[in-house]
DNA sequence: GCAAGGTC
């Protein structure tokens, strides 16, 4: 008989095997699952990892059919828990049967305690053996020896407190996204999903607001008043105290006063030190954080790579909210394995002793993301033929370093100068001791040097100028911002927090724009309308509400079944708020939908109807074509089209007389909208200026390109009755030189796969 | 087909 161990991954497992057996263990597999074998004290031991969660909640099979089921009867009904990893179920039944005892050794956190649970649960169901807890707060030698010499129980309320979490998340988004969805198909055909979750819609929701505000921006004018200074030859600017000035005559006023003088005067100095600490130990959302700002990597794909680079044995476990070593971790290991590494020459700059710039944030889980192993350049290239792993692995490496080395240190110079009665603010910054920034090569550490003046000197005005610029709306949102946003929200964790965000770009609500993150049309108009129907559902209290329900299931406060009463009491709430306001959500996510679906048809979109702000469209039918409205039968808009000749939307092409829209027929003419061909138009010269190409050579009138559908060539403006060739192949333009003999239009003609002809075409100045 | 949380 031997004690089982259930720990929640296969790489903890190992680890603990090693720490508890000596570095002897032997790893053996159960349904393909490994496990390890060891002795303690002559007892045997065997310990297997699992895979995170191995049960999940989910409504039972009858409930599964989306169209008959109505989502507000789900409410009330109890979803059951299922194992979703039989493989490791099975293993961990069979290695209890021939167990004396339990030890859960899972990560010490609410679902690591829950992750415990569920093995209980299914052991149970197999045998009654004893169960004991071992928590630990790092997979150190120490705290793994430590926390199996004093076992405790496992904390079911703790565990109850994930459980209700699942359940309460199960119900709101199953329930929403079903209502929401099939609301949306019945008015529309659609395959389109409107997701909703506690975390995946406030994350939206911040985007949201950003955007809202970008939106609505109003700018303003405003004046600065800037001078350049002068002092022992050395130029330096300073800005006027009262920075923007939002009155243009005040701005004035102040500019007049001073603008014919010459000299300034130093009226104070202040020089202060300024220190800049180290970057505290890395934890996955800063990481994340961080690889978005350097490298424009999405918080997803940088959390990849991490797992990628872990997996190697490169760098420890990323999935941590910890930013604080352990006193007994050990880093003379990790700087005796970078000592021969391409990073030899960073080693020999450490100090003597090292100690780390340690943060607060002890999760008590897994040590600060740090590097295990020095790896080349080369050979992570090789590995991975993608620079971004070289990227994340080499920020990891510096990051790790930096911290251990001591703060830069800033010397701040700031001089006020004074121009007759008006105040100058002038600022410096030198570089004294560059510490930590030396292994750190992400910031730009410029100086802005000021000259050596004191107060009471006297320094030369050069210019003083009085600017008018605008207030600029709020920037679009980083995704490094985003997932600041969702820490400080507790929305999501260090290992879900990137899902959202993911979750968000592959439901169309969110988009990525190089760094910054923004939303989609369609994205907008859900939150906006949610937001007017029930708000709470767009804003982190959606999960905070969750979040304090079952943190009094986890102090014991709280009954669990009366806290889940209480949770679908919220979730009712909330859905109830949306039912009553449903018609604003579900017409304007049908309408967008619509819309998206048109103009995906983008060759036959002309234009925005003029009576419904729908898109209006070319329609083809048996008889022939007209131009109808999207919004039919509501709007029963209609235009007349020719019957003849291909027709292409004149994308720039704007009707003077206001048709809402211009086509381009055949190579022929142009047709307005609601008005008809265009060269009955008599603005038509206005709207379409003809290409002229030089003088008539038979009366005193231009030439200019006439296009028919037989070809191409020069037409008189006076209408004389002469015509000039032009090259029958190939795309003609006219370019704005003139030939120096003629005085003719160079043109160009370009075609496919040859040089382009450039120069005159008039026969007569070629003979010549 | 739906959530969020683990991890591979």
């Amino acid at each position: 008989m031997s004690t089982l161990i259930i720990a929640e991954k296969n790489k903890a497992a190992e680890k603990i095997a090693s720490i508890l057996g000596n570095h002897k263990y032997c790893k053996k597999y159960a349904y393909s699952v490994p496990y390890y074998e060891f002795e303690l004290k002559n007892e045997s031991y065997v310990i297997i990892g699992l895979a995170g969660h191995i049960m999940g909640y989910d409504f039972p099979e009858k409930y599964k059919d989306w169209n008959s089921i109505d989502p507000k009867f789900l409410i009330n009904i109890t979803p059951e828990k299922y194992i979703t990893k039989k493989k490791y179920a099975d293993a961990i039944q069979k290695l209890a049967t021939s167990a004396h005892k339990v030890i859960l050794a899972c990560d010490f956190d609410r679902e690591g305690e829950n992750i415990g649970f569920e093995a209980k649960k299914i052991i149970e169901s197999v045998s009654n053996i004893p169960f004991k807890r071992a928590k630990f707060s790092s997979l150190s030698s120490n705290e793994i020896l430590n926390s199996f010499n004093s076992l405790t129980e496992i904390n079911e309320n703790m565990a109850m407190a994930a459980e209700a979490r699942q359940i309460l998340d199960l119900k709101m988004g199953v329930i929403f996204t079903r209502y929401l969805t099939i609301s949306v198909q019945s008015k529309i055909r659609t395959r389109r999903m409107f997701s909703i979750g506690p975390c995946q819609t406030p994350t939206c929701g911040f985007v949201y607001e950003r955007e809202k505000r970008i939106k609505n921006f109003e700018s303003t004018d405003f004046w600065k008043l800037e001078a350049i200074f002068s002092f022992d030859k050395i130029k330096f600017n300073g800005i006027h105290r009262k920075g923007k000035i939002t009155e243009k005559e005040e701005a004035v006023q102040e500019f007049n006063e001073i603008k014919k003088l010459n000299k300034a005067k130093v009226i104070n100095k202040t020089t202060k030190e300024n220190t800049m600490n180290p970057p505290l130990p890395l934890n996955t959302t800063e990481l994340l954080k961080k690889i978005s700002i350097y490298f424009g990597l999405s918080p997803e794909e940088a959390l990849t790579i991490a797992e990628d680079l872990y997996l190697a044995g490169f760098i420890s476990y990323p999935r941590t909210e910890t930013n604080q070593y352990s006193t007994d971790f050990n880093f003379k290991e990790i700087v005796e394995a970078f000592k021969n590494s391409e990073y030899s020459s960073y080693i020999k700059k450490l100090p003597k002793s090292i100690s780390p710039n340690n943060g607060k944030n002890n999760a008590q889980d897994h040590p600060p993301i740090h590097p295990i192993k020095a790896v080349s350049n080369k050979k992570i290239l090789n590995n991975y033929k993608d620079s971004s792993y070289w990227n994340v692995y080499n920020y990891i490496v510096l990051h790790f370093f930096s911290n251990l080395m001591p703060p830069a240190i800033f010397e701040k110079t700031k001089l006020t100068l004074s121009i007759k009665n008006s105040i100058f603010d002038s600022k410096g910054s030198v570089l004294k001791e560059i510490g930590w920034l030396e292994m750190y090569p992400f910031e730009d550490k410029k100086d802005k040097t000021l000259p050596l003046c004191a107060k009471g000197d006297v320094v030369e005005v050069i210019d003083i100028s009085c600017e008018n610029s605008q207030t600029t709306p709020p920037r679009k949102m980083t995704e490094a911002e985003l997932l600041t946003l969702m820490e400080k929200n507790n929305i999501g964790t260090k290992a879900t927090s990137s899902g959202h965000i993911e979750t968000n770009k592959i439901r169309g609500y969110l988009e990525k724009k190089g760094r910054t993150i923004s939303i989609s049309d369609q994205g907008y108009i859900l939150m906006d309308s949610l937001n007017a129907a029930a708000p709470i559902i767009v804003k982190p209290e959606v999960r905070a509400n969750i979040e304090t329900l079952i943190q009094n299931v986890e102090s014991g406060k709280d009954d669990f079944n009366q806290v889940i009463l209480k949770g679908i009491d919220e979730i009712k709430s909330m859905f109830n708020q949306l039912v009553a306001k449903k018609e604003i959500v579900i017409d304007q996510l049908a309408d967008s939908i619509y819309d998206e679906y048109v103009s995906r048809d983008e060759k036959n979109v002309v234009g925005k109807c003029t009576k419904c702000n729908r898109i209006l469209r070319i329609i083809k039918t048996e008889n022939g074509r007209f131009v109808g409205c999207t919004g039919f039968p509501s709007c029963k808009n209609t235009f007349s089209l020719p019957k003849k000749g291909s027709i292409v939307v004149a994308k720039k092409a704007l009707c003077k007389k206001g048709a809402p829209a211009v086509l381009k027929v055949g190579r022929k003419f142009h047709w307005a909208l609601s008005i008809g061909p265009c060269f009955k138009c008599e603005l038509e010269k206005e709207c379409f200026p003809p290409d002229i190409v030089g003088a008539c050579l038979n009366c005193d009138g231009y030439l200019f390109v006439i296009n028919t559908e037989s070809g191409r060539f020069l037409g008189c403006s006076n209408k004389c009755g002469f015509t000039h060739s032009l090259p029958k192949k190939g795309r003609l333009s006219i370019t704005s030189d003139f030939c120096k003999i003629c005085n003719w239009k160079i043109v160009r003609v370009k075609e496919s796969k040859t040089d382009p002809f450039v120069g005159c075409i008039n026969r007569k100045c070629i003979k010549k």
